[in-house]
DNA sequence: TTAATAGTGTCTGTGAGACACTATAGT
DNA sequence: ACTATAGTGTCTCACAGACACTATTAA
């Protein structure tokens, strides 16, 4: 939630309201730090968008190093304004393409933050998506970020700015329980996986290991899965056949 | 979503933005129905409020007939502005209070609304949240209610404003999900109750049969239920058991 | 042949769901 | 005694979870 990686000028340039009266409470820290709250007499609304991908064998998310104050060099969730001619979800996908260039990717809403005082400048209320990215169309763009962007292990946070760290949690939690009655987890993936693969995913976003042999016949049996013929190969050891998620049996997991 | 209940001068009274440049789009309808569009450059925040309960042994929603254009006459779930001072949850608590006269009923955010267009007025951004009321505190406010505020059944509903009939069946569909693992369900009933009565608030939110015996097999096992020694007489037959929530037990059901 | 991962089947316990009769009150 | 609802037990089937060995490849 709140606005990250906005300078001062960029919340100037995004404002086109005229100052108006000031709004009590609140307002003197804001001051202090020669923020003009009284431009934000109406809340502002915004969209924070949770970014999950496999990265290196781990579940990792998305953050952006604040250049302002508040919490100023803390790592945030990614986010801006919503334009008025855009819907929210619509605010999220583009706040997606201009993280990770990426499109057409699992995006769902989670929760609106909103409470007064949350961010000091001004009242913000700020819808939260989560979106999942596969690893393999991310790669394509890997490292030619700016160096206040990267990527994150889920389970091995830097401090956050804001309550950040409460909403991923809160994400995490809402894949968890999503896991077992959707087919959410394919999302990570590429177009073909091993079993082994899903089983990864699966047992990194429940954070417990997982019994090979019931995973794969609770999975196969499901009828799911597509066979694709082709194998994987890769070190000195047997070759695991690759899958493909099947769009056709809408069965839930 | 939407502002509901609010006569074109409401909308002015909340008002408190000086006229600004134009907003395109969306724009000729309102202003053929004489409203001032260019007030409301930046979204609106509206919370609305699903309120649920049991009545007449009927699982019912609280429904206010609109009084002005657009949908006038139509029925729509209450709703208005959030306070600059007040976070979404207490906004959603004064709705709650100025409808129903209740406090202190399970409240929870469901879905946030923000197409553009969704409201032909301006863009208007609605946090959505859902209560269930206990049917005994609700009594006694019964039908002192105004011409224009009403209780539908929530499967026998009259034309809505708005896509209001699309968050009904979200909200329905949410309470469905969260009904076997949590103890939700409780909030739509009295302190006391017999089983019987807890099995039609499954069977009416299900919307299904429920088998009597598996029913109370499974809700006695989890340990949630208190046996008050009480009964409850009426009619000519056999008086049922009065239990309570305990919620010493935290299990999920 | 070794190292490393892929791939496979059985048993047991638990819970869901189908199903029908007895108990107790008012009249 | 009759009527109307409360209250109770068994069986079956499906699924979850514990558990250990064989198969296949590259080096």
């Amino acid at each position: 939630m709140e606005e990250q990686r906005m300078s001062i000028s960029d919340l100037q340039e995004s404002e086109r309201e005229e100052p108006q009266e000031r709004e009590q409470g609140q307002v003197s820290e804001a001051e202090a730090h020669g923020y003009d709250v009284s431009k934000y007499e109406r809340p502002s609304v915004t969209v924070d968008v949770v970014m999950m991908s496999l990265r290196q064998k781990d579940l990792q998310v998305l953050l952006v190093k604040r250049r302002a104050w508040p919490h100023e060099g803390m790592w945030a969730i990614p986010g801006g304004f919503v334009n008025m001619d855009e819907s929210l979800e619509d605010a999220a996908k583009r706040e997606l393409w201009e993280e990770t260039q990426v499109e057409n990717v699992y995006l769902e809403q989670l929760y609106t933050f909103g409470d007064p005082g949350r961010d000091p400048r001004t009242r913000v209320i700020t819808v939260v998506y989560f979106a999942l990215l596969d690893s393999e169309r991310l790669q394509v763009k890997a490292a030619s970020d700016a160096v206040d962007v990267d990527w994150f292990p889920v389970y091995d946070l830097p401090p956050l700015a804001f309550d950040h760290k409460k909403i991923l949690e809160y994400t995490l939690n809402r894949l968890r329980g999503k896991l077992d009655y959707t087919t959410i987890a394919f999302n990570l993936l590429p177009e073909q996986f091993t079993l082994r693969e899903l089983q990864r995913v699966y047992e990194m976003i429940l954070h417990k290991r997982i019994d090979k042999r019931n995973f794969r016949k609770k999975v196969l049996s499901t009828g799911i899965l597509e066979d694709t013929g082709a194998k994987k190969m890769e070190g000195t050891h047997r070759p695991a056949r690759l899958y493909r998620f099947n769009p056709a049996a809408e069965h839930e997991l």
